[in-house]
DNA sequence: TGACGCAAGTTTTTT
DNA sequence: ACTTGCGTCA
């Protein structure tokens, strides 16, 4: 390959030039952080159409986000001429099997209008199943009966296949039989099912797997690393003839194992593709040396990795900042303080990012940047298309897509308050058993039983509905049907009830307005796809000048100048429910790694003394996984006095271990008081202070190896002694 | 039928 | 600390 010769190659390095132009069989290219595997993806894809003159609409690219999907066909825009970006399938592995599902429903054996359940949607269809089933909610949880479906769903096991070895089992491929036959009653498919009946279509139906194969003739795969067994069967169907697989993929980012990842369809691709080409991207553009450094000390202890040697010409740059706080309110004013002399140090709020293992995390953070003033933006959290006001409304909008659909009838049948109460609801839906639906239950009961008082209050919803259905058939889009919902139930009112918390569920209601106005045209069933796969609706105000708070999950595949990865504490990261196998344990920490490797300038590590679960305080031990970084690549900032023996037991939550806070103790110890320690011995009380509501002891030990040393006295084995 | 008060459970991570 | 669900009462 001539290197001057295609501009497409130009600025790139030697490894990336051949990443690129690789042959048109199967390629794995494993890519470090950093090293720009997104790019080299979307120029292979300008490459196969310009060099190997594949047409766009023959190009299939899989992203592991929406948002990257975006900056992906943004990029190609730029990059090629015209409409060519917009002809090429670009998308989620979710977003791509939903609009293939609705093209190919006949075959695929459901309605063209079928809808997605989201998070929110199966627990409500899974409590059902629960309730119908007779079952103890206690004993067998709805969020754990879902967990163990979607496993199921992953590998591709069948209600009817479920392996059964304990009665739980057996209550699970129970619940798994009828949680599918409510969703399909509903005409609803949950993201696991996306994936699943594209993969029994392609199965089912060779000619429409020879068609899709065919027309896909360039299958490109970003994040190949985080694809579940069913992702990987839809890619080897997709493939299996032409055998133009790309895939990018980088095991120590591997972070999805409990949503059905599998690194090892790697191991996999190298069996099934004899001839694959594999190349390595080993150099960073990203991180400075040192960081680069960190992060490789740290992964390092990982079994099963392809061993990467990354670096950098970067410089060598600051040493990592480690900084212990006493609490989460102290450890996020550090972060907050940090981010405001840094910004009068010339940097942007935009350049700051601040992770963390669970979002519950972010609370503290938020107060602590409120407090100083310093706008930021939430990733994730509470999504927004999972907010109340925001749900109720897109179940109107399921309900004139598909008005068989219970979940969603149940949901708003009474929201804004029109008088069907408990009793009327639980008629409808023992009448919905013999009808099919609520709302076939609903027309019904208006025939045959109008005068009573629940037929009373169900008329005007049930008018409302036909009237919607009415303005669908004439062909009202997303808009106009938004606007006639939010007018026919007084939405506006009804929200604006003089409280600021009002306000703010009006104004959502107003940007989800915003959103479909901005698609004028747009179907219904198009409309709700989108809005269950798209997580956030803020994607315009990703400029703004504010800290970015995001969990570590959500951090993969950004950049930030500088980051702050906050709670390195034992049962926070690595996390309490992760710490029985080797393999979660081995997970949280790629997970530390990605969170390292996202930053280009400074990172900072924070850790507490002391963190609050469920309200109660507890103190914490640092995570183990600092120890794996060289103390050279450290500069610490402040040390507080360290716990010589857990109080408690740190792979355990709080709330977990029954153990009642004893009641607050006064001061314990004073100066020059003789004291004993279970391992230091005896000594002298130095100093006891109560600093944030808790007694620290500082003794002298006659024994000089130990030194003074300082205890928070609750907690250590510290006795006094009488003397003699 | 709806409002209110209390008990219980909750926190991994997301398409 | 916070939400959610349930039972009692007007």
């Amino acid at each position: 390959m001539n290197n001057s010769a295609h501009p497409l190659l130009a600025g790139l390095n030697a490894q990336q030039q051949a990443a690129v132009g690789a042959s048109d069989g199967p390629v794995l290219v494993l890519a470090g952080p950093g090293s720009g595997k997104t790019r080299v993806l979307t120029h292979r894809i300008a490459w196969m159409l310009q060099e190997q003159h594949a047409a766009p609409w023959q190009v299939l690219a899989v992203t592991f986000t929406n948002k990257a999907a975006r900056e992906m066909r943004e990029r190609l825009a730029r990059m090629l001429a015209g409409d060519t970006a917009l002809q090429m399938s670009i998308g989620t592995f979710h977003a791509i099997c939903a609009r293939l599902l609705r093209r190919e429903a006949d075959a695929a054996g459901f309605s063209r209008n079928y809808l997605i359940f989201d998070t929110d949607d199966q627990l409500a269809v899974m409590k059902q199943v629960v309730k119908d089933l007779n079952l103890d909610d206690k004993r067998y949880r709805p969020a754990s009966l879902l967990n163990a479906i979607s496993h199921a769903k992953n590998e591709l096991t069948s209600p009817a296949a479920y392996p059964v070895a304990t009665y739980y089992d057996q209550v699970v491929a129970r619940a798994y039989a009828r949680y599918q036959e409510t969703l399909r009653g509903n005409e609803g498919l949950d993201f696991d099912d996306l994936l699943v009946e594209t993969v029994k279509l392609f199965q089912e139906h060779a000619d429409l797997c020879e068609k899709y194969s065919q027309r896909y003739r360039y299958v490109l795969v970003d994040e190949f690393q985080d694809t579940n067994m069913a992702q990987y069967l839809l890619l080897r169907l997709l493939t299996g003839e032409h055998r133009s697989l790309y895939a990018v993929a980088d095991e120590d980012q591997s972070i999805y194992s409990w949503r059905g990842a599998d690194y090892r369809n790697i191991t996999r691709l190298r069996g099934d593709y004899p001839g694959l080409v594999e190349i390595l991207l080993e150099e960073n553009y990203r991180s400075t040396q040192i960081i680069l450094d960190a992060a490789q000390a740290l992964i390092a202890p990982n079994p099963d990795r392809t061993i990467k040697r990354l670096f950098t010409r970067k410089p060598q740059g600051l040493p990592l900042t480690l900084h212990e706080a006493y609490d989460e309110a102290e450890e996020a004013t550090f972060v907050a303080r940090e981010i405001e002399t840094l910004r009068r140090a010339g940097h942007a709020y935009s350049d700051c990012a601040v992770m963390y293992r669970t979002n519950a995390q972010s609370r503290a953070l938020e107060e602590a940047l409120v407090y100083a003033t310093i706008p930021y933006r939430l990733v994730g959290g509470t999504r927004f298309y999972s907010r109340r006001e925001i749900k109720d409304l897109l179940a109107y909008l399921r309900l004139i897509l598909n008005p068989d659909d219970d979940i969603s009838f149940q949901r708003v049948v009474n929201v804004p308050r029109r008088g069907i109460g408990k009793t009327t609801l639980a008629s409808l839906m023992t009448l919905g058993q013999t009808h099919g639906s609520c709302y076939k239950a609903m027309l019904h009961l208006l025939q045959s039983d109008a005068g009573s008082r629940g037929a009373k209050a169900l008329r005007p919803f049930a008018e409302m509905l036909a009237e919607w259905h009415a303005l669908r058939v004439q062909g009202a889009d997303v808009r106009d049907l938004t606007n006639a919902v939010l007018a026919a139930i007084g939405y506006e009112g009804y929200l604006r009830d003089g409280t600021d918390e009002g306000e703010a569920r009006w104004e959502n209601v107003l940007a989800l307005r915003a959103v479909a106005a901005e698609a004028p045209g747009l179907a219904l069933e198009e409309f709700l796809t989108d809005v269950a796969l798209v997580a956030d609706v803020d994607e315009l105000g990703a400029e703004v000048q504010a800290v970015t708070l995001l969990t570590l999950h959500s951090a993969k595949g950004l950049e930030f100048p500088i980051v702050f990865i906050t709670g390195l504490e034992e049962g926070l990261l690595p996390h309490s429910r992760s710490l029985d196998t080797p393999h979660e344990l081995a997970e949280e920490r790629r997970l530390f790694y990605v969170g390292m490797t996202r930053a280009e300038d400074r990172l900072y590590l924070t850790h507490a003394f002391r963190r609050s679960w469920y309200g109660e305080s507890s103190p914490a031990a640092p995570s183990r996984f600092l120890d794996d970084i060289p103390p050279a690549m450290l500069g610490v900032v402040r040390k507080r006095p360290v716990l010589t023996q857990p109080a408690t037991n740190w792979n355990v939550p709080a709330w977990r271990q029954k153990r009642p806070e004893p009641p607050a103790v006064a001061q314990r110890f004073a100066p020059g008081q003789a004291v004993r320690h279970r391992r230091f011995g005896d000594g002298v009380v130095r100093e006891s202070v109560i600093e944030h509501g808790e007694e620290l002891v500082t003794v002298l030990f006659f024994d000089t190896g130990a030194g003074e040393r300082t205890f928070l006295a609750t907690h250590a084995p510290l006795e006094a002694v009488s003397q003699h």
